[in-house]
DNA sequence: TATGAATGAGCATTCATTCAT
DNA sequence: TATGAATGAATGCTCATTCAT
C-alpha cells in the first residue's frame, strides 16, 4: 500500500518497509521471479540493506508469510470458537477466511498460492503454526457438530480438509484476475459458504 | 513418448518434437527451470532451431497450455453429457476434473494458476473457448437436475461457480507441494466429490 | 604478450585469446582474484563468451596449465633421455628446467606456484601425465646413475623429490619479484645446479 | 591461545586480540577466505572497530607478516650462530627453516609466497630485517666452513642464495596443496639437508 | 531449415569500507 | 573507543534472444 519510500520513516522502520514491498512483489510472481535487486530498487536502499534485516531471499519469503498466518489467524479464530452452532461457528469462520484472501490478496497469494523451495526447518504439526491451529479449531467444531447431530457423521480429516479446500479455491478465484467473469462476489461467497454448510449439515437440519 | 533425438521423424515435425519434449520439461520442473537452452539440449537442436517454430518462450508455452485445455476438455465434457443423471454426472466430471489436474500438474499450473499478462487477443465468451464450453455444460446439468428435483433450486451462475472453485481448490491443494500433509488423495478426493453433491442434492434425494 | 584485442584474430581463435589472457592473468593473483568477467573485459568480449569455450573458471584453468606441462615437458624430457652420462643429463634437465619457468613465468606461476582448488578428477599418476613423465625420467636416471656409481647410493624418490624441490625453489625465486637482490640470474643458475649434482654425486666422482 | 571474547581483556588490548584472530585465521583458510566481516564476528566485535586499529585489511596482514618474519628468525637464529660446526649449524638452521614454514603455512604463504605490490617504504637490506639478517648468518657460516676446510671453496652469495632457493623450493611443496604425493614429510627434510650439505661439503669431509 | 557465435541483462550474495552517532 | 546502518562494487554464472551465414 504505501509506496513510500525511504527517509519518510523512522529509525528501524526499515524492516517493516522490505516486508510490505516484499509481500507485494512476491504476490505477482514466482520465488524465482522475485529479485532482491528490484526490491532494493523498489525501496531505494541497496541491495545490500536487505541483508542487514533478513538472512537471505527464503527468510523474507518466510517472514512474510509468517505474518500473513498470524493475521489470518487472528482474523478466524475467534468466529471459529465462538459460542454459537458449530455449523453457524464454521460458516462465519468460511466467509472470514475467504474475506480475509480477498482484503488482502497479496498477504494471501504470497503464504498461500506462491510455489516456493520447501522449507526443511517447517515444522508444519507445530502446534504454535496458525494455519495448524485454524484447521485444528474446525476440525473441532466439526466433532462437535457431529456429535449434537447437526452435521452428518463424516471423517473428520477428510471434511476439513475438503471445506479447506473449497474456501481456498473460491479465496484463489477471487484474488487471481482471470479472464472469465464472476459473478458478484458477496453473493458467491453467500452462496459458496451456503453449498458447503448444505454439505456438512444432517438432513433434517433446519438449515 | 519417443525420446529420440533428431534425425527419427520427417520434415516438418520439429515443431512436434519441440511441443512433446517441452509438455514433458513441465511436467517435472517448474516454470522458471523450463529453459530454451535445456530443452534444445534435450531435443539435440541448437536454441535457434526453436525459434524458427515458436516466436518465444511465451509463445512456446501458451501452445502448449492451449493443448491443456484442450485434453482438460476431452477429459470431462463425454462424462459432463453423458446419460446418467445429472448429479451423477456432475459428480463424475468434477472428479475427472481433478484426476486430471493432479495427472498433469505443471499444465494445470501453467493453465491455471500461472499469472500472467493478459491476453487481449483472448475472448473469454468464445463458445470454442474449453473452459467455457466445460463451465456451460456444468450449468446446463445443474438446470437439468433441478427440473428433475435432483437439485435443490439454486442459482445456477453462483452454483457453477462455487462448484468450480471448490474442485479448483482442491486440485490446487494436491498440485502445489505444501508443508501440510493432506489425507490420501483419492478419498479426499472421493469426500469431497460426496460434499459438493450433498451441497446441491435436494433433501429427500437418494444421495 | 600479444595484447590484441578482438577482430584481429580469425574464427575459432577466441579460445586460444581466451587462454593467453587468462595465463597472464592468474599469472598475477590467486584463482579467487581472477576474474571472468575481468577476463573478458581484457580480450574485449562478453563475459558470456568465455562460457562458450570453457564450462567455468576452473576448467579454464586447467586447460591453462595443461597446456603449461606439455610445453614444459618438451622442453626437458630430451635432456633428460639424451645418452650423455646420468649425471650430465640430470644437470642439463635441471637448467632447462628452470630457463623454462624464467623463459615462461607466467606459464610456471600459473602451473606451479597458484594455489587453487584440488581437481578431484585429477590423476596425478596418470602416464599421460607430463609432470608424473618428468618425474619417472628423472628418477630413472638417478638409478641408472648409481647403478654405474656415478651417483652416491641414495633413495630414489626421496633424491627425485629433493631435487624438484630445490629447482622449483630457485624457479620460483627468479621469477617473482622480491625485494632481495638475487645475483646474477646464470652465474647462480649454473651454481645451483652445479651445488645439486655435487650432492647427489659420487665422491670419487671427476665432478 | 585464548579464544575469550571480549570483555576479558583490558583497556587496549583489542589490538592484540585482532592480531591474534588474524594470526589463527590464515593458518585455517586462504588469503581470499579471510574476511574484515568474519574477523570481527569471531573476536565479538563490530567490523568497524578493527579500522580503529588497523588502517585497512593489508595493513593487518602486514602486521601479522612482520610477526611471522620475527618468529621466523627467532627460530633460526640461535641455530646458526651456536658454536657446532658450520656445517652442522647450516643442516640445523635448513631443518628448522622448512620446519617453521610447515607450522606455520599461511604465514609463510603470507609473507614469502604471496605476490604483493611491493612496499616502497621496505628497505630490503635494513640490518634490522630478519630475512637479511638470516641470509647474513647463513652467508658467515659459510666462509668460516670454507676457512676450516669443512666446506668446498664456493661464492658465499651464490651458494648462500642457492641453498636458500632449495630449503624454499621445498618448504613451498610442502605447504602448498598439490596433486603430486610427495613422500614423508621427514624423511624428505632430512635427505634434503643431507642433500645440500653434501653439496658443499668438502670432498675429505666425514659426512 | 538450421546453426554457431555472441551478447546484454539479470541473478543472489559477499566484500571492504565509511559515516553519523 | 566503539557501533549500527548503509553502500558501491564485485563475483560466477545463466538466461532469452539475435544475427550472419
Amino acid at each position: 500500500m504505501s509506496a513510500g519510500g525511504r527517509k519518510d520513516r523512522g529509525k528501524d522502520d526499515l524492516r517493516l518497509e522490505i516486508l510490505n514491498a516484499a509481500r507485494d512483489m512476491f504476490a505477482t510472481g514466482t520465488f524465482e521471479e522475485f529479485s532482491m535487486r528490484k526490491l532494493a530498487a523498489r525501496i531505494g536502499y541497496s541491495a545490500t540493506a536487505i541483508y542487514l534485516h533478513f538472512t537471505d531471499k527464503r527468510d523474507l519469503l518466510n517472514c512474510v508469510c509468517q505474518e500473513t498466518f498470524e493475521e489470518l489467524s487472528r482474523a478466524i479464530v475467534h468466529l471459529l470458537t465462538r459460542t454459537a452452532s458449530p455449523l453457524e461457528a464454521i460458516r462465519a469462520g468460511l466467509k472470514a477466511y475467504v474475506q480475509f484472501g480477498v482484503e488482502h490478496p497479496n498477504h494471501y497469494k504470497v503464504a498461500l498460492l506462491l510455489e516456493r523451495p520447501r522449507n526443511p526447518d517447517y515444522d508444519s504439526s507445530a502446534a504454535t503454526n496458525p494455519g495448524v491451529r485454524i484447521y485444528a479449531l474446525l476440525r473441532e467444531r466439526l466433532a462437535e457438530g457431529i456429535r449434537c447431530a447437526e452435521i452428518r457423521p463424516l471423517d473428520l480429516d477428510l471434511t476439513a480438509q475438503s471445506i479447506w479446500a473449497s474456501v481456498h479455491g473460491l479465496t484463489t478465484l477471487l484474488i487471481i484476475e482471470r479472464d472469465f467473469p464472476l459473478e458478484n462476489r458477496d453473493r458467491l461467497l453467500e452462496a459458496h459458504a451456503s453449498l458447503l454448510i448444505a454439505g456438512v449439515a444432517a438432513k433434517n437440519s433446519t438449515e
